[in-house]
RNA sequence: GGGCCAUUAGCUCAGUUGGUUAGAGCGCAGUCCUGAUAAGACUGAGGUCUGUGGUUCGAGACCACAAUGGCCCA
């Protein structure tokens, strides 16, 4: 006997007693270890900052975590799932900082770096408890008993191992990186933090004029200066000078211009104009932009060039900057230049950009890969820095029209307005943002760029076309990494500086190394390879004697994340062989934006260190939205909470609706609703086909263990078992496609087949009382179908996978494997696919289909048993095809016999028939009832009312009962006629006609515009 | 401002290498079927396949440009 499944069920309670199963069997680590023998199959986790409670779109990435190993494992695979923890980091910081109200680095200093840290800590470690649960809830399948977490010691020794290695390879320098930086609060924003105060600001707008050199032109392009006018030979220009016309919204940094950036494959114009002062001037500017900068039909083209003719040009500088401005050289060119540059466009301005690599991302790359150097000009408060102008010591925005009204007086202004646009602010104190070029570390990635690329073309990518697309570009446009980060909670930068000579440098590998320097200091107590602990660690300098004191610098969280192949195994400290025989991870998965996050810095660190990437296959998986498409936001207040649908749909539906509802590189938008619709139409079906199977294979006592599918089957489980094996086929092909989508969406395609073909078409063989082959065949065909799909849906929805195995195969098999996660992935047995039996049934269900419309068209409903239909099929072979499968369609259709037109005859004109047709098919029905079937018809709808109020006096589908009956002569002759059915299929032991007697459950009913009284009792 | 992705019915999605009249589910209106069903069947309303050009005998699909949305960068 099977446990007793009603067809209503709550998911989530069914899989709160699963979780309990796996709990107490310890069936996790009992797959873990399964097969042990067999080959390897490691995921590697991307650790998920801890710094908040896990969200919807972390269910996503979790549960498509979880599915590629759950398959594996069922393929005879040893998986390693370790969990990990993303504690470090600017995001955690600022929780805290939120906390105690701060809203500087001052503060924190003040407040205490130790008891900053010591907070920092406590918090990821409480979300990290939220985490856990919830990732145990949905059915992720992790290790979470032996973790790595970013911030243990052997973590971050770990990560200063690999740093000496970069160092003792040359791949760790110190230079400026530019960063969003707030002038009052002294810090620089994070990405996510700049992204919050982007407002709309009125600022200027001004156009300037940089007069090309007068003296000197040499390594500009010979023919482009001659029609610039320069005359070679006399070193001078013949007319007067021309200017490059730059335009700009922050005059304040034109004090650190140090060139003009210029669209290479654009056309630029030498242009002459009526001058301010009366005369004409020439100027260069970008030709499409020279209505819209000097105002239409307002000069003359006299030459024309491509930018990047232009590359090379000479011209004055605006300002002369101090020597101490000028870094990190220290000296300046005698001449700044024109240069070619992907980035400018000519969609505004003058398409010309005037370049400052201090205060620019952009302007610093092009004049690190260009070799300019760089002006800093204006301190971290944001104010000018003395250099003997009028505006020294005043803040950028106050230094601005002082700035404009010098370059007025001295004929270099060409004209000046207003402009509003979007610029960033400081989220703390409304402050604009200045983009400054910091000292920061970095590593030369750019030194393995090459071995990047070509690495990347031996990982597999879901969807595929993020290895060319955003990967590849990503790489193709590869910049060092700024490691370094000027904060607190992370990992500390292990390089330590002489206070007498700072060219000194010494880069620690281990804490062993650090205890092995001479005279060392700061550490006993507890080690704690934190700030403020490890600041305190200082020693003699071996080339000089001095103190060697650690730079204050932190890394950049996605070192850490990164750096997680080899820091989870502590190596190499620990675990050599661990580590070798987990590398490179078979398959790896998080959400796009990580191509330029932990994607990138595993792929980076990989490549620096072994020279081939760490991951195999990655899923890449594309956002959740709500239901509007918008994104998820706390602010908005449309954030779904994953606990409230675990809780109302369950996890499996969640799961099924993240896997099924689209690709997983797909944006995915996202409701309560959406969920529960995904549950109704696939999970219940699902769980109704297997109450259904349950009840009456109970009824029946039926044993898989203790008989044998007959060996000749009918058509019917012929085809079903044939459907499925080609299930089996496709959803395995799927999965080690990496594909749990297509694998979800044939298993539901499956599950609606056999729901509402087979059961539906075998209902009477399970309902007929007695058992015989037929009957035998019908229950090994369900059977099998459902162990089978709950096999194959084990990686997609666990729970329920696990609740249909227990009930279906446990309880008659104590042999069998303890859980479904413990089988073996089903293997398609393929000589028993049959396609043209598969052909043939879908054209039974079609012509079903168009007999139920011609029916509803004439207006006889299915009850009423008809003679014949006359069916068109396109072919010969489609009819015999059909006729093989007739007794299925005679039955769908109510109907005594098929007959056949030819496929060229014309259904639509005959007399006496409604016709359905659709794609060459038809099928006629006839719209007369021949009096011999009207009998029929009454019985089976008087057989319809019974079984109803069987149901409805709360019998058992297998009780037997007395019918009582009183009805109108034509209803009375009908029940008379066919007595004997009737009693068949109501279980009724006997139709008396005569009032129902006390304790009937009685209902009146007009049947044909007549009336009948029925009463039914239970026997016995 | 740049790059990538998406856009097919009110909603969520299919649509194979270009080839008859573009599909499914949900929702809506109506009819029916049902002793497994939270289900199912049939009919109907609902589509300029985001738009504009182009390639082609033929485009939802291929190409270009644009719009909208999302993401990553500025």
């Amino acid at each position: 006997m099977f446990k007793p499944v009603g067809s209503k069920v709550s998911f989530p309670k069914v899989e709160e007693q699963v979780l309990d199963f796996w709990k107490n069997s310890a069936v996790f680590e009992k797959s873990a270890s399964l097969h042990r023998d067999g080959p390897l199959f490691t995921l590697y986790d991307g650790p998920p900052t801890v710094n908040g409670n896990p969200g919807i779109h972390h269910v996503l990435s979790r549960v498509y975590k979880d599915v590629i190993p759950r398959y594996k494992t069922m393929k005879g695979f040893r998986t390693f799932r370790k969990a990990g923890w993303d504690t470090h980091g600017l995001p955690v910081e600022l929780e805290i900082e939120k906390e105690l109200r701060f809203n500087s680095k001052a503060q924190i200093e003040q407040f205490g770096i130790d008891k900053f840290n010591a907070r920092c800590r406590e918090s990821v470690q409480r979300y990290l408890k939220r985490w856990e649960e919830l990732t145990g809830r949905i059915g992720f399948w992790l290790d979470m008993e032996h973790p790595y977490i970013t911030f243990t010691n052997d973590y971050v020794e770990s990560l200063w191992w690999i740093i000496k290695q970069l160092w003792d390879k040359g791949l760790v320098y110190q230079g400026h990186r530019v960063t969003p930086h707030c002038p009052r609060c002294g810090t620089s924003l994070s990405s996510h933090e700049v992204a919050q105060g982007y407002e709309d600001a009125e600022d200027p707008s001004i156009y300037i004029r940089f007069r090309l050199s007068g003296d000197d032109q040499n390594d500009a392009e010979g023919s482009a200066l001659q029609r610039l006018g320069w005359d070679a030979d006399k070193r001078g220009w013949t007319a007067e000078v021309p200017c490059v016309l730059a335009w700009t919204t922050t005059p304040w940094t034109l004090t650190g211009n140090i060139a003009l950036a210029i669209a290479p494959n654009e056309t630029y114009a030498l242009a002459q104009c009526r001058s301010q002062q009366g005369g004409t001037e020439r100027l260069i500017l970008a030709k499409a932009l020279l209505d819209q900068a000097l105002g239409p039909g307002n000069c003359e083209v006299l030459a024309e060039f491509k930018g990047r003719e232009l590359d090379g040009l000479h011209y004055e500088r605006l300002y002369e900057p101090k020597t101490a401005f000028v870094a990190p050289v220290g000296e300046l060119p005698a001449r700044s230049r024109v240069v070619a540059a992907d980035f400018v466009s000519v969609a505004d301005g003058t398409g010309v950009v005037h370049i400052a690599p201090a205060f620019g991302e952009e302007d610093f790359n092009l004049g690190k890969s260009r070799g300019l150097p760089m002006v800093q000009s204006v301190d971290l408060d944001g104010k000018m820095l003395p250099n003997g102008k009028p505006w020294d010591g005043l803040f950028i925005k106050k230094a601005d029209p002082m700035i404009m009204d010098d370059l007025e007086q001295r004929g270099i202004l060409h004209h000046r307005a207003t402009i509003v646009h979007t610029y960033p602010f400081c989220w703390r104190c409304s402050t604009p943002l200045l983009y400054y070029a910091k000292p920061s570390w970095y590593i030369k990635t750019t030194a393995m760029k090459d071995k990047l690329i070509a690495g990347n073309r031996d990982i597999n990518w879901y969807p595929e076309y993020i290895k060319e697309g955003r990967f590849g570009d990503w790489l193709a446009n590869n910049i060092d990494w700024a490691f370094s980060r000027e904060r607190y909670w992370g990992t500390p930068l292990p390089i330590w500086r002489c206070d007498r000579h700072p060219e000194h440098l010494e880069c620690l590998g281990s804490i062993e190394e650090m205890r092995g320097q001479p005279g060392v200091k700061g550490l006993a107590g507890t080690l704690d390879l934190h700030r403020p602990y490890v600041d305190g660690v200082t020693f003699d300098c071996r080339q000089c004697g001095g103190a060697m004191k650690r730079l204050p610098e932190v890394l950049d969280a996605w070192f850490d994340s990164g750096a997680m192949p080899l820091a989870q195994f502590h190596y190499p400290f620990e675990n050599r062989e661990e580590f070798h025989s987990h590398f490179p991870a078979d398959y790896i998965c998080e959400a796009i934006d990580q191509t330029r996050g932990w994607f990138y810095t595993l792929h980076a660190l990989s490549t620096l260190l072994f020279e081939k990437p760490c991951f195999k296959n990655v899923i890449c998986l594309g956002h959740i939205l709500d239901a509007k498409g918008e994104k998820m936001s706390k602010a908005k207040g449309n954030v779904v909470d994953p606990w409230k649908i675990v809780g109302n749909q369950g996890a499996d539906a969640l799961r099924w609706y993240m896997f099924t509802a689209t690709p997983p590189g797909n944006v995915k938008r996202f409701s309560a609703d959406l969920v529960s619709e995904s549950m109704r139409k696939f999970l219940s079906t699902l769980w109704n086909t297997y109450s259904f199977f349950v009840i009456y294979a109970n009824i029946d006592r039926f044993d898989p263990k203790a008989a044998r599918a007959p060996a000749s089957r009918p058509e019917l489980d012929r085809w079903i078992v044939s459907e499925l094996n080609q299930l089996i086929d496709q959803v395995d092909r799927a999965f080690d496609g990496y594909d749990p989508t297509e694998a979800g969406r044939r298993i539901e395609e499956f599950v609606d087949y056999l729901s509402n073909w087979y059961v539906r078409r075998s209902r009477r063989r399970f309902w007929k009382s007695g058992s015989d082959e037929d009957k035998l065949s019908a229950y090994f065909a369900l059977y099998d179908c459902l162990v089978t799909v709950s096999k194959l849906l084990a990686p997609l929805t666990p729970f329920i996978a696990e609740e249909l195995y227990q009930n279906l195969v446990r309880s008659v098999d104590p042999k069998a494997p303890e859980s479904v996660h413990l089988c073996h992935f089903p293997a398609a047995d393929l000589s028993l696919v049959d396609a043209s039996l598969s052909a043939d049934t879908r054209l039974a269900m079609k012509v079903s289909s168009l007999g139920r419309a011609a029916r509803s068209k004439a207006g006889i409903k299915v009850r009423q048993p008809l003679a014949s239909v006359v069916i068109k099929t396109r072919s010969k072979s489609e009819r015999q095809g059909l006729e093989s499968l007739a007794p299925q369609v005679l039955e769908e259709l109510n109907v005594k016999a098929l007959a056949f037109a030819e496929p060229e005859a014309d259904l639509a004109t005959q007399p006496g028939y409604c016709v359905a047709e659709e794609g060459g098919y038809a099928v006629a029905v006839p719209t007369a009832i021949p009096p011999e079937l009207v009998d029929e018809g009454i019985a089976r709808e008087i057989v319809h009312r019974l079984q109803t109020m069987r149901r409805s006096a709360g019998f058992e589908i297998a009780d037997y009962i007395i019918t009582y009956y009183q009805a109108e002569p034509p209803l009375q002759k009908a029940i008379e006629n066919l007595s004997a059915y009737i009693q068949q299929e109501t279980l009724s032991q006997q139709l008396i006609c005569s009032p129902p007697e006390e304790g009937c459950h009685t209902e009146s009913h007009r049947i044909d515009g007549r009336t009948i009284t029925l009463g039914v009792k239970k026997t016995g």
